[in-house]
RNA sequence: GAGCCGGUAGCUCAGUCGGUAGAGCAACGGCCUUUUAAGCCGUGGGUCCCGGGUUCGAUCCCCGGCCGGCUCACCA
């Protein structure tokens, strides 16, 4: 087939036409055109309809059915069973716009008194006056039909079926697409805005380009591309074919983009801090060893920009926030990526307490911004993201769960190793005291928590860069935030005493000789920008990937990634 | 790192209790000027992941490898 579109390529050549040319006027994208004569209908709006089903698809979990009424149709997605086509059904379900397309979803059989499917549609799809455009995309869909051709070209806003008639391109045009335009290419059109018998908003071409040629056969239409392996190594061809992969990375664009607006409007400074560093530090993990040439020298991937955050306040930014990338050198699977995007931020003169409702007011104005709601399905169940979220201490947490109090989990070592055994925590003879204790957290605690819940008031010793609890010397004042099981967001007051954070840094080094591997490395500079004085501060980071993955109902941290880790294959 | 599962046409999949394989879409040739998973008639297309073994014969069985998925371990 390649060698077939590859002789094409060579006859344009050969016959003077550029099959790559430098450039096409477009008027706008396709979703602005869509847009301008599409309206989205309300949330939640129900609609009976009643025509004949001109066409009955199965789709991932259920049927589509093509309703026509006198030759008008809407598209009627429902589970109802043995639909025939041909035959005449009434359907109530809720009117939305799936890929453009007006629809009827969550559809049943009804005995209702059906609306007008004209009536509904125009309500929502207006007459586009012949108006002029210029348009530009990847041929995705052709229906050529002797002497018209029908198809669409899709960009990343949306679809557009364009229309070729014989009469109006002229024969030679028309022949030309014939012979030399296939599925995949990117053409440029340009034509009037109309709509056809069946209600769609097409383009009548007068005029087409090819902008570039596609050398191979695209992913099938109706399935798209599921084999995942190809969709991470060859994104570009999962974007093609799969809506919902276009419709993730736009909403992950946007949640930046409004995580920017939040910061940014809140007096917020953004900046950018190092990713090649002489020592990780700021978080418990391996990190990834490069070489410098130059300097001869090892440098890490940072593990966090949390120590260059903070010596942003000690200079006098009051506010700060980062977003970028760490590394860590660990395991991979459904929630981990060796590289992986997070915020974090730091603002002088708050606590942790500033922190929880800064925390809240976030996920409301993130939720509102990208989804327009503050409750989520997420793998099947309902969160609820109203603020205030539950609150629950650390070890009344763990009481809760094991009956164990905080005595007991701090100063009754063999106590927590027996217990850890109990649970069967893999390893627990060689796990060290904190790491015991972040363990049964982990097993006995965390898997119930599903609606986002603040767990504050941490162990010191898990902790070595937050400030001691103002009320028991055994504690830090810090939280995370879990939702679903796993944990979005960690924050604490920061610790700013010099004297204490060095203590707490050569216990990191104990640790560390302890087997501990991602115990923290001392920063010796960064206890200096301390000595001169870091105002109160609170500090956070949430983490961008899996905040994505709670937005887009994913389970795999590799669905919200665009070029996720794999081996070379 | 361990266990389980998978890799068949460009894509989505079926299949062979061991005799080198099939559908739909895509492609190619026809017909078709409002189609839309267009339709109708016809045609071509395969290193059945790679390497070894068993066998007259392996895509299938066995062993090893590569890549991926899931679970666990490691880890935010």
């Amino acid at each position: 087939m390649e060698e077939i579109r590859l002789r094409k390529l060579e006859d344009l050549k050969s016959k003077g036409i550029n099959p790559y040319p430098y450039k096409f006027e477009i008027t706008s994208f396709i979703g602005d055109v869509r847009k301008k004569f599409e309206k989205d209908p309300p949330r939640g709006v129900k609609v009976v309809v009643r025509g004949k089903a001109k066409r009955v698809s199965r789709t991932e979990d259920g049927y589509m059915v093509r309703l026509s009424e006198d030759n008008v149709e809407i598209l009627v997605y429902t589970k109802e069973e043995n639909l025939k086509p041909g035959e005449e059904y009434t359907f109530e379900g809720t009117l939305d716009r799936v890929e453009g397309k007006l629809s009827v979803v969550d559809a049943v059989l009804s005995d209702k008194t059906p609306q007008s499917i004209v009536q509904i549609k125009a309500q929502y799809d207006f007459d586009p006056n012949r108006e002029k455009v210029s348009l530009g995309g990847r041929l995705v869909a052709l229906r050529t039909m002797g002497k018209a051709i029908f198809g669409h070209i899709q960009d990343l806003t949306g679809k557009i079926q364009i229309y070729l008639k014989k009469d109006i391109v002229g024969e030679e045009k028309f022949s030309f697409f014939n012979d030399y335009i296939d599925l995949g290419d990117i053409i440029g059109v340009k034509g009037e805005l109309f709509r056809t018998n069946t209600g769609e908003l097409t383009v009548e071409v007068h005029d087409f380009e090819l902008l570039s040629k596609c050398l191979h056969p695209l992913p099938e239409k109706w399935h798209g591309l599921k084999d995942v392996e190809v969709r991470y190594r060859q994104r570009y061809l999962d974007l093609i074919a799969n809506p919902e992969a276009r419709r993730t990375f736009l909403l992950r664009s946007k949640l930046i983009s409004e995580i920017r607006r939040f910061f940014d409007e809140r007096g917020f400074v953004e900046v950018e801090t190092p990713i090649l560093q002489t020592v990780a530090s700021g978080a418990n993990a391996k990190p990834f060893i490069t070489y410098h040439n130059y300097l001869e020298m090892n440098l890490y991937l940072r593990i966090a920009p949390e120590l260059y955050l903070k010596r942003l306040i000690v200079g006098g930014f009051p506010r700060v926030y980062e977003i970028g990338k760490n590394f860590r050198n660990e395991g991979v699977d459904r929630t981990h990526n060796p590289e992986f995007t997070m915020i974090e931020f730091y603002a002088a003169y708050w606590d942790y307490n500033d922190l929880i409702k800064f925390t809240e007011e976030f996920f409301t104005h993130i939720l509102q911004r990208t989804l327009g709601t503050l409750k989520i399905r997420y793998q099947g169940t309902e969160l609820d993201f109203t603020p205030p979220f539950r609150k629950v201490r650390y070890f009344d947490l763990l009481k809760e769960k094991t009956g164990k109090d905080k005595d007991f989990f701090l100063k009754d070592f063999e106590g927590v190793r027996n217990l850890a055994r109990e649970l069967e925590i893999a390893h627990y003879e060689k796990l060290t005291h904190p790491k015991l204790i972040d363990k049964i957290f982990e097993k006995v605690a965390e898997e119930d928590l599903v609606q986002p819940t603040f767990v504050i008031d941490f162990p010191k010793i898990l902790s070595p860069l937050a400030k001691t609890h103002r009320e028991d010397p055994d504690l830090v004042e810090r939280f995370e935030l879990i939702v679903a099981t796993y944990e979005v967001a960690n924050a604490y007051t920061e610790l700013n005493d010099p004297a204490d954070q060095r203590e707490r840094f050569l216990e990191q080094i104990k640790e560390k000789e302890m087997g501990d591997e991602e115990a923290m490395d001392m920063d010796e500079d960064f206890i200096r920008a301390l000595e001169y004085g870091m105002p109160p501060t609170a500090g956070e980071g949430i983490g961008i990937d899996r905040l994505v993955m709670l937005l887009t109902d994913t389970d795999t941290i590799r669905d919200v990634i665009l070029f996720p880790h794999l081996r070379p294959g």
